[in-house]
DNA sequence: GTGCTGAGTGGTAACGGTTACAGTTTTGTA
DNA sequence: TACAAAACTGTAACCGTTACCACTCAGCAC
């Protein structure tokens, strides 16, 4: 457990001076024979810059702090997954924060991360942190929210899909089956995701001429298991929508397995569309029709953004990014049960 | 973009020392009358410490290097899920790395935490990288292995679940129910979950009086869709299986997907048992019949692990900690079909 | 020869905490 | 009231790196 050689073991094993070291580090000028000295002794010494030291002395950091809601919903996974990835090819790290939706611990990510002097945070907002997130951009961290936006806080850079395009071409889809009542699960009304999912709902069938049910549209929280208290709900109307969508990702999961208990069958006398695909819609039977988010390129631009603005490369004001969701047809949305009123 | 005030402005502020308000920060002895003084004017000032300049200090930080294979794959989404969860309520932070399997790239992360100087990494190691680990451990950096451990590095934490034991009670539950052509897929025999619980599985059947084909014994790699060949290659035999095991969590889906689109019923022609419960075994049809890890564990003891010898609380050798998974049967897993030959 | 340029190099003061040690005040006891 | 012990506070030296400035020394134009 000896302890770690520094830059100045280097230079003096180098018989150079720490600047030049330094420089060799930072890709200053240096005369190519130097270098190669220098190199060959980090080498033999396996010496490795403390990053502790380089922070210390520069404004900010090349790490970027991810804070996801939860990572047992496969969605934020796979785009940790990506993020990470994305990250590391750029040269940067990330630091990991889980909220489990609680704003009071988003607020103590957000005092860590001020902390540990992050060079950008890619988040998904719970929507309580409005002054946490200001204090953020104003010390100069670059903020990039996914998945979901703050419309208070427009000093931020938002990677998204496009939620009420993708929610109302899910709809128009169910529609052109033939389907008239028809349910939509969405999440808070209080996030951007759930509530221009609903807007993209609304649309689509306000266009179509079709009478909106108020029950019909249930806006649930992302924990717990509320996805199956709204499926029962739905189910024990007078009249049960011939179709739903669960716009929703969190209660996707809590709403089949309602549905699998159920006498009802998909897509018989109810179709289904999900939102977004994962390893497993493709595997219950059914296999579910979905809106698939391109999880590639939500990290894609989030960590571009990111990297690119703690390299002041980009310096204009924010942007907003929107990709589009595909949707995909599988086996649990078809026509409706002819003796249905119309 | 003012910049944060540091140590000194806020001991100027409340007339004290730069050494009280250290104090205060550290639960050093301080006057409670000044100690609230100081407490306020840090509020009052948003005053952050910077943890860089705190680790440049001391030798080592109280991050956790966090390096998984693949947050894809649900299992690791779910322990990363619970070590930021267990982390966090210790204070401490996560730096996320994956590998995809790949040694380079775990040789990569190895370097980063170097240098980042992180107090403990828990990692599921590839197993090419001995002499990374082995570096890292001789810097004084605590490594714990969850779920796999490498056996030429004795020097680390291991917590793992009882991968012999676990595979053989799924050998057994199928033994019990009368089956003899019992076929078992596993990971690499490079990893340690690989070849224990192929070692669980030849246990059982031995023990049972029961040949083993070993054409039906498939170590298979964890990426990549070798799940659905090792299912293809199985059933193509002259005598298929009429039980098999997945002990490959990583290739679960890709085999189960196989199935599905085979002819073969489950588990009226096929019993299946696979490894690792998630949210989607109960939801496909039939439901699966699982080996349930149990990850909240594994996580809660890896973390104290590594929160422990950071803090120095626990210097004894190093710890192996097994968990027992959990069989939970479901309908995947039933009686052979009688007309099989026993 | 002088002055200028520019590449290569060296010395050293930050950066913002912690901490050993010395100094000062408060408290306890005879 | 005196004096020792306990409790608290202040100073300054680190930790490892980079930024900044100063310097040397060719090469070149005048």
């Amino acid at each position: 457990m000896r302890k770690p050689a520094t830059i100045r073991d280097v230079a003096r094993e180098a018989e150079v001076s720490v600047a030049v070291v330094s420089r060799v580090l930072n890709d200053g000028t240096v005369a190519p024979s130097t270098k190669a000295k220098v190199v060959a002794t980090m080498e033999r010494l396996g010496y490795q810059p403390r990053a502790a030291a380089r922070e210390l002395q520069q404004r900010a950091t090349t790490t970027i702090g991810l804070v996801l809601t939860d990572l047992a919903n496969p969605f934020f996974a796979r785009l940790a997954n990506r993020v990470v990835w994305e990250a590391r090819a750029r040269g940067s790290h990330v630091l990991l924060f889980t909220t489990q939706e609680d704003p009071h611990l988003e607020a103590e990510s957000i005092e860590a991360l001020v902390g540990r002097s992050a060079g950008s945070v890619i988040a998904t907002p719970t929507g309580g942190n409005v002054g946490g997130w200001t204090r953020l951009i104003g010390l100069g961290i670059n903020v990039v929210f996914v998945d979901r936006e703050i419309d208070e806080l427009p000093d931020a850079d938002v990677v998204a899909i496009s939620n009420d395009l993708s929610a109302e071409t899910a709809t128009q889809h169910l529609l052109d089956l033939g389907h008239r009542r028809i349910a939509f699960i969405s999440g808070p009304l209080s996030t951007s995701t759930g509530r221009d999912r609903v807007t993209g709902f609304r649309k689509a069938m306000t266009r179509a001429g079709v009478d909106i049910d108020e029950r019909l549209i249930c806006a649930i929280p992302f924990r717990g298991d509320s996805g199956s208290d709204a499926v029962g709900a739905l189910l024990a109307l007078p009249a049960p929508p011939t179709g739903l969508i669960v716009g929703n990702t969190a209660q996707v999961r809590s709403a089949v397995h309602r549905l699998k208990q159920s006498p009802i069958a998909v897509p018989d006398d109810l179709s289904l569309i999900v939102f977004d695909d994962n390893p497993w819609t493709e595997l219950v039977s059914p296999p579910l029709s979905v809106m698939r988010q391109p999880i590639d390129m939500l990290a894609l631009h989030s960590v571009e953004l990111a990297v690119g603005r703690m390299r002041g490369a980009l310096t204009e004001s924010p942007r907003h990014l929107r990709v589009n969701a595909e949707f995909v047809q599988r086996s649990s949305s078809a026509p409706p049960p002819s003796d249905t009123s119309r």
